[in-house]
DNA sequence: GACCTGCTGCGGTGTG
């Protein structure tokens, strides 16, 4: 292991705390009642800078008490205030997660009480009665998410300024996990939407935030317009020195020809029927198992501590929850190794969180992106990952799961396993990108670099959902007032008067029917819409699929799995860990009824690949021309990086970005997902067979020198039009009410949103000439 | 070759 100085450095707060001395009394005998010796460093710039009034933003790692930072100074703000007894919540905390709110929850009732201020759980599991009498009598917190809050604007519209309109501050948690999102952008509006329901020119929003890579879009993201007026407190405070390392593995070549099983891997599943595959690629070894050198060092290092284990996807959570399990009955231990990813009951994720918090068993979580979320497992000795993750900001979130008490370094392990070189493997995997990607990846997080979400979209799909949201709050209204709540004051500011009509058009369409004008002028909802918004799945923006419950004979609920997977009774898959034989199913209830069994596959879940920032793409090709060799690889990833860059001069790829294999040529330009996807539309234009994979463009049957030719024509032409290659795309609908818009609209979103048609000639420049 | 998040109100019946 490999010692590194983490992001974020030591910074000692001042000793003398004129913040404490600012603090309402109830709040300050609270504090003294903790046996507190002193606040924390961000709490003590929080507090004058949030007593000052203003919209703030606090940043802040994981566990350094940022929501004392934020309720401290708000409490002492409206404690004068609450005596007058005028009905309405005082502050409005919004979070993303359900678990979330009730961890908050835990941890504000005292200091509440202590205030005299009531307190109130606000989502889908919070009893009807409660939510019921916090109605009636409005007043002091709520926490709340974002689906609740709509919930309560679409129902009970006439009731916002009651319930809202004594509100001093709004609080928005895990800022971060909104910024460039739909739902963040429903969050932006429904909080534009309370302020013009009461009436009122502006509450103050308190963002909070572990990881931030822009700042400028944090403050946009907190106050869309005025990111300027947005103050930032930013606290350095608790950084830990950093163990790391980056493992390599080679895993024995694939069946088959080099070229079938290529082929195979780029479309999925091996398709039998075919006429002309008289028999189909077997599965390599590895296909549906955990790569046995890696399981077993990982058995070695995490048993006996409590570690986070992300696997990648839920997939391989099932294949090394259920290996390392068995590792451990091998050697006669009790099993210390647990399943979390999405698809899990509620209860058992719970099970396990509140093991690894409460519990000093050793424990290791095996889980995807689920335990990056700021819920509450402690701290933990080591994180390990097994390839190289989806990008530097989500290796940051689960570096700062571990080394947070005083004195305990970070420790992560990334794990990479690449295919072992023979005859027939294909130029990309000769170039050990997962390995590269990986360097590439913790060298920014060294660099203190993170990708900064991706913003400026149109956001078609929630407008017109907010459009539906606004009609039913309101009972109905002028379509300019609607214009000028949601885009003129509100987040959708990119969108312009002109492009509004077009949307109302859109889905007041016979075939759309969300929206109808009333004879004197207001915009209505029109049959399918009063259906939707009548709905309970109305409330959230994101596209959800149907799914079937997992249940133990006898009745116990596992959780889910996708509703198109081919499920039998007999078959047998390995869920939770465990394995299971497939008893009965009932595609009318949408359940699976499983018994355990001895032997079984893991099951197959939906998914994709998303691509890396231009960035990262730019540190590959800087790692693969380097001769450097980074302290922190094994001896297996120092080969491996070695065969790559043998592999990258190799292929001249130091001179040209383009390898001709057979007939085809594999084009590498070392850029970001969105600017390969518009090459590849680029070139399919112009009659190529031009597809993205992986950090790669593919081009069938042309070669190098009629490839140049056109890169050269594309490099010295305009750029193309984004709407057109737009067109070309194939799966225009993608968000959850895309599918009532027109295909003009379509294209014109995914053209703003996921291409860089004006960066194309540069990049077949750089293709041409890399050096340039 | 990916991941995650969320959800109302009412009417019927049963119980103390």
């Amino acid at each position: 292991m490999t010692g590194a100085r983490a992001p974020g450095a030591h910074v000692v707060p001042d000793a003398a705390s004129t913040a404490f001395e600012a603090l309402a009394e109830p709040v300050r005998r609270w504090i003294w009642r903790q046996g507190w010796t002193a606040l924390r460093e961000v709490q003590e710039m929080a507090v004058p800078a949030i007593l000052a009034g203003g919209d703030v933003i606090l940043s802040a790692r994981t566990a350094a008490g940022k929501t004392e930072a934020a309720f401290l100074p708000l409490l002492t703000r409206v404690l004068p205030r609450l005596d007058g007894g005028r009905p309405g919540f005082a502050i409005l905390y919004v979070c993303p997660l359900k678990a979330l709110i009730n961890d908050q929850h835990r941890r504000l009732e005292g200091l509440l009480q202590a205030c005299d201020v009531p307190l109130h759980r606000w989502h889908g599991d919070v009893p009807a009665d409660a939510k019921r009498k916090a109605r009636e009598r409005p007043q002091g917190v709520v926490l709340i998410t974002p689906e609740s809050l709509e919930a309560t604007l679409v129902r009970r519209g006439p009731d916002a300024a009651r319930l809202f309109g004594a509100l001093d501050a709004v609080v928005v948690d895990e800022l971060h996990a909104f910024v460039g999102t739909e739902r963040g952008r429903q969050l932006q509006s429904l909080l534009t939407r309370v302020e013009v329901a009461c009436g009122r020119d502006h509450v103050d929003r308190v963002g909070l935030s572990a990881t931030l890579g822009d700042m400028r879009l944090a403050r946009e993201a907190l106050r869309p317009g005025a990111p300027d007026s947005v103050r930032l407190v930013e606290s350095r405070e608790g950084g830990a020195d950093l163990l790391l390392q980056v493992r390599g593995y080679e895993r024995p070549p694939r069946n088959g020809t080099g070229s079938e099983a290529a082929d195979a891997r780029r479309e999925g599943a091996p398709d039998a029927d075919g006429p002309e595959r008289a028999e189909p690629v077997k599965p390599a070894p590895d296909a549906n198992g955990a790569d046995e050198p890696i399981a077993s060092h990982l058995f070695e290092v995490l048993r006996g501590r409590r570690n986070l284990l992300f696997a990648g996807s839920r997939q391989r959570v099932e294949v090394y929850a259920d290996r390392l399990r068995a590792l451990a009955e091998d050697a006669r231990l009790p099993n210390e190794f647990f399943a979390h990813h999405g698809n899990l009951a509620r209860a058992e994720r719970e099970a396990v969180e509140t093991r690894l918090r409460e519990d000093g068993r050793p424990t290791t979580a095996v889980a995807t992106t689920t335990l990056e979320l700021g819920i509450d497992i402690g701290d933990v000795e080591s994180v390990a990952q097994i390839g190289p993750g989806p990008s530097v900001s989500s290796l940051r979130q689960r570096l700062g799961r571990s080394g947070r008490r005083p004195g305990m370094p970070s420790v992560l392990r990334i794990y990479v396993a690449e295919e072992a070189a023979g005859p027939t493997l294909h130029p990309a995997d000769r170039l050990r990108l997962d390995l590269v990607q990986a360097v590439a990846t913790v060298d920014l997080l060294l660099e203190r670099w993170c990708e900064p979400p991706r913003v400026g979209g149109l956001h078609l799909s929630t407008l017109t959902h907010q459009v539906l949201a606004l009609v039913a709050q309101t009972g109905g209204l002028r379509p300019d007032a609607a214009w000028r709540t949601l885009c003129g004051r509100g987040p959708f500011r990119n969108v312009s008067r002109d492009l509004f009509v077009e949307l109302l058009r859109a889905i007041a369409r016979p075939e759309a029917a969300l929206v109808e004008m009333s004879p004197d002028g207001l915009l209505m909802l029109g049959p399918a819409g009063e259906r939707l918004a009548e709905g309970h799945q109305f409330y959230a923006v994101f596209q959800t699929d149907e799914e079937y419950r997992v249940m133990v004979v006898g009745g116990k609920v596992l959780g889910t799995v996708p509703l198109d997977l081919t499920l039998a009774p007999g078959q047998t898959i390995i869920f939770n860990g465990r394995r299971w034989r497939i008893e009965s199913l009932d595609a009318r209830a949408k359940v699976v009824v499983v018994a355990p069994t001895k032997s079984a596959l893991p099951p197959r879940f939906g998914g994709g690949w998303s691509g890396v920032h231009d960035a990262v793409a730019a540190a590959m090709r800087r790692c693969l021309s380097g001769t450097g060799m980074p302290a922190y690889l094994d001896a297996g990833a120092r080969a491996l990086l070695d065969q790559g860059r043998a592999a990258f001069l190799g292929y001249g790829l130091d001179g040209t970005c383009i390898v001709e294999v057979g007939r085809d040529c594999t084009v590498l330009p070392w850029v970001g997902a969105a600017k390969l996807e518009t090459l590849a539309l680029t070139l399919l234009a112009r009659n190529l067979q031009a597809t993205p994979y992986g950090h790669a463009v593919e081009v069938r049957g042309c070669s190098a020198g009629d490839l140049r030719a056109v890169l050269t024509d594309i490099a010295g032409s305009p750029p193309p039009d984004a709407g057109a290659l737009a067109g070309l795309a194939a799966k225009p609908v993608r968000e959850k009410y895309d599918g009532y818009l027109t295909d003009a609209l379509l294209a014109r979103s995914l053209a703003v949103e996921r291409l860089e048609a004006d960066a194309v000639p540069d990049v077949a420049r750089r293709i041409l000439e890399p050096g340039a």
